[in-house]
RNA sequence: GGAGGGGUGCCCGAGUGGUUAAAGGGGACGGGCUGUAAACCCGUUAGCUAUGCUUACGUUGGUUCGAAUCCAACCCCCUCCA
């Protein structure tokens, strides 16, 4: 199977500007290419996956990955999808937003391979350097605004009429000049985006063949969407992210747990290394029971990102809770001292404290719901103090709030 | 700079003096059904030391017994004109 086969089979390809060249290219050369990440949260979530995911293919062919870390453009803020403009960032927190980026990468691409080992570049090294007159001199001519306005990113704003401000407008620009850049410094040929980034990327693509003329390509993955049209990655409590540290192992392994049964053979194509044959033979072997994938899926997934063992763990726990109801098992602890032990310990107040509850009004609500038990047992009194049971126990209260959440409560010496 | 329109809860959106913590929809969460899925049905959806109190309809003041609703100033957005 050649590269350009595989991204198909995977479902990775949407757009790509003269595939028919660029697969003889990377069929015969070993290229560099590039995708760019912005440093606009702490960490990266499951909607950057797929760009991090083919970077892999690709370097899996032997090909070498570009991360661009945009310092530079993430003051600018990327107008593509986005309803409204963006909160502008401190330069201290993009500072350390993007040393969280580069951490992830690590977990997912290889640095063994001398020849395609990754790299990273930052835009700010440039662009904090470019002067305006002599930019909009060289560069700016190749850009008219007539085609500028036809842009996606643009029009959309446009047309509900919500504001765009100037920089925002010249975010394409200063991306299309960023694969200039890495075009002359590194030789970088191909930049990979999300399939909103096609007009940006196409920008970078002529500019190169205007100012340089030489052919570079474009290529878009396709906007992931669960089997309900969602844009992916986002969960009740936000978006589902990379950083262990935002999500643990166990609420990552969850989120795949918990797909959409139409989606798990799209996923495993996209999320994992599994070849075409395994995820053949999987499907074949499991037509009746996607729950069998699903959990193919986790664990795969889960350990690229964060290990084999957190993933086999997280497995086990699922398994205690759901499949045995054992509640013996790992699960997020809060642990009282005999000093607070003195005073009425509040359900609802544990439940705030373990992050179950965004509030002690809805913690509340929860319980007036129906929704929490302790040791299985159906809790409705929603200032029922736990101390009593507490003292009974030996090893500790598993407190249940719905299903699928779960923790465990015990007194300390 | 001129004329007009607009800013409501997580989002969309109704409301033009009182029973409005604000209709309706979406989303989310919880319950039921199930398979930790989807669909469907029901409920919840500002906070708190809670039969009450506090905060909330762009911002700040004002009128009024009472304001999202009326008035003034300011900020922001949109359309047309210059």
């Amino acid at each position: 199977m050649t590269l350009i086969e595989e991204l198909k089979f995977r479902g990775f390809l949407n757009q790509c500007t003269n595939e028919e060249t660029l697969n003889k290219i990377i069929n015969s050369n070993k290229i560099k290419f590039y995708i760019g990440f912005d440093c606009t949260a702490k960490s990266l979530h499951v909607g950057s996956l797929i760009q991090i995911m083919i970077m892999r293919l690709f370097q899996k062919y032997g090909h070498t990955p570009i991360v661009l870390i945009g310092k530079g453009t993430t003051r600018i803020g990327d107008p593509s999808g986005k309803d409204e403009t963006r909160r502008i960032l401190s330069d201290d927190e993009i500072d350390s937003n993007a040393e969280n980026l580069r951490q992830v990468f690590d977990r997912f691409l290889t640095s063994d391979n001398n020849e395609s080992k990754w790299i990273t570049r930052d835009n700010s090294e440039w662009l904090d350097k470019l002067n305006y007159v002599n930019f909009l001199r060289d560069y700016g001519k190749h850009f008219t605004i007539n085609k500028m306005l036809s842009f996606d990113s643009v029009k959309i704003r446009l047309d509900r009429e919500q504001s765009l401000n100037f920089v925002e407008f010249n975010y394409m620009i200063f991306q299309a000049y960023d694969f200039f850049e890495l075009s002359n410094r590194d030789n970088c040929i191909l930049q990979i985006g999300g399939s909103d980034q096609w007009g940006n990327i196409i920008n970078g693509v002529e500019l190169i063949r205007k100012v340089s003329g030489k052919e570079t390509f474009g290529l878009t993955t396709p906007l992931l969407t669960n089997a309900n049209g969602d844009k992916m990655g986002k969960t009740a409590d936000g978006a589902v992210w990379l950083n262990e540290d935002m999500l643990s192992a166990y609420d990552y392994w969850q989120f795949w747990r918990n797909v959409d049964d139409r989606d798990v053979i799209r996923f495993l194509k996209l999320f994992t290394d599994l070849s075409k044959k395994e995820i053949e033979a999987i499907e074949k072997e499991n037509i009746e029971n996607v729950n069998e994938m699903k959990i193919v899926l986790a664990n795969e997934a889960t350990t690229m990102l964060h290990g084999l063992d957190k993933a086999k763990k997280s497995e086990e726990t699922a398994k205690n809770i759901f499949a045995d109801n054992d509640l013996s098992t790992d699960l997020p602890t809060i642990k009282l001292g005999s000093e607070e032990l003195n005073n009425d310990i509040l359900l609802s107040d544990l439940i705030l404290r373990i992050n179950f509850a965004s509030s002690k009004s809805s913690s509340r609500k929860l319980i007036r719901g129906n929704a929490v038990k302790i040791d299985k047992n159906l809790i409705k009194d929603e200032f029922f103090s736990v101390n009593a049971l507490l003292r009974k126990s030996s090893g500790g209260l598993v407190i249940s709030v719905g299903k699928k959440k779960y923790f465990r409560v015990v007194a300390i010496e």
